[in-house]
DNA sequence: TACTAATGCAACTGTGAAAGTTACGAATAA
DNA sequence: TTATTCGTAACTTTCACAGTTGCATTAGTA
């Protein structure tokens, strides 16, 4: 697995429940899918599970699956529930205790936010249902 | 200097530009207003230099300056310069061989394309000058 | 010419975040 | 009670990138 690779693992996963939303996947198995390994499945998905998108359960026959229908799941809510800023804003360097270099900053900030803010609201704009794709391409067992 | 932050010192250099687009600055000099040194800068603004955003001159009494006016250089001009891609798409894994699998990673790849495009697209619409602000805040020394 | 100041670049080290791994406790079905 | 699965902590490994050093090249200046 590569880096950076956690909003694309967990499209990836959700995109396949899509298809049968009721059945249970086991982190290793999702893990196999994905190749990587379950521990780190466990990981991103944890995250999805607490911003409310999956379900775990524990025990035997356990495993995840979504927690709304796939056509209720933003990318957005994903983006979101993984806590990455994929346009991040810096600290202000220790140059920046002038005030103009200060305000340099505050402007340099202020247009990355936006942008970040754009990037939301165009991820909203698609859902699970979305990229999971048509019928006709059958469900993914 | 923090991770993936080059494009913030990229901004934040070309919007310092645009506040005296004549006067040339110097790798140390512009690598003390950004909290690095040197040698980063050069490589960062040599990838501008390379997409024919920035001049550089060597020599007694070199330095950087915009090869273009301010108004004419979008934030999407500089992104595509660092040759950065926020959003990235992951090789197939191994278990891709299968038709459907590969079929699911193609669709993930298309839907991450195409926010990336739209990425592009919203920072195209913003240029230098607007960054840099407005005239009554003054030039930067 | 010699000197100085600047970029260009290659080669290397240091760092930090994320992936990968191991281990074990807790929960739960069979 | 056993097997299976998640939850999580602790640790190692990996890798991209910042940081550093050194030197060649270029160009202005005395």
């Amino acid at each position: 697995m590569k880096r950076n690779s956690r909003l694309s693992l967990a499209l990836h996963t959700l995109s396949h429940m899509a298809g049968s939303p009721d059945r249970l996947r086991t982190s290793a198995e999702i893990a196999e899918h994905s190749g990587t390994n379950p521990v780190v499945v466990r990981r991103v998905l944890g995250k999805l599970r607490q911003a409310g998108l999956l379900i775990s359960e524990k025990g035997h026959s356990g495993g995840w699956r979504l927690a709304l229908k796939p056509e209720d799941i933003t990318l957005a809510d994903v983006y979101l529930a993984l806590d990455e800023r994929m346009v991040a804003t810096n600290e202000p360097s220790e140059a920046s205790v002038c005030s103009v270099e200060y305000a340099l900053h505050e402007r340099v900030s202020r247009v990355l936010e936006e942008i970040e803010e754009s990037l939301v609201r165009k991820l909203s704009e698609t859902v699970i249902s979305d990229v999971h794709g048509v019928k006709e391409d059958g469900e993914y067992q």
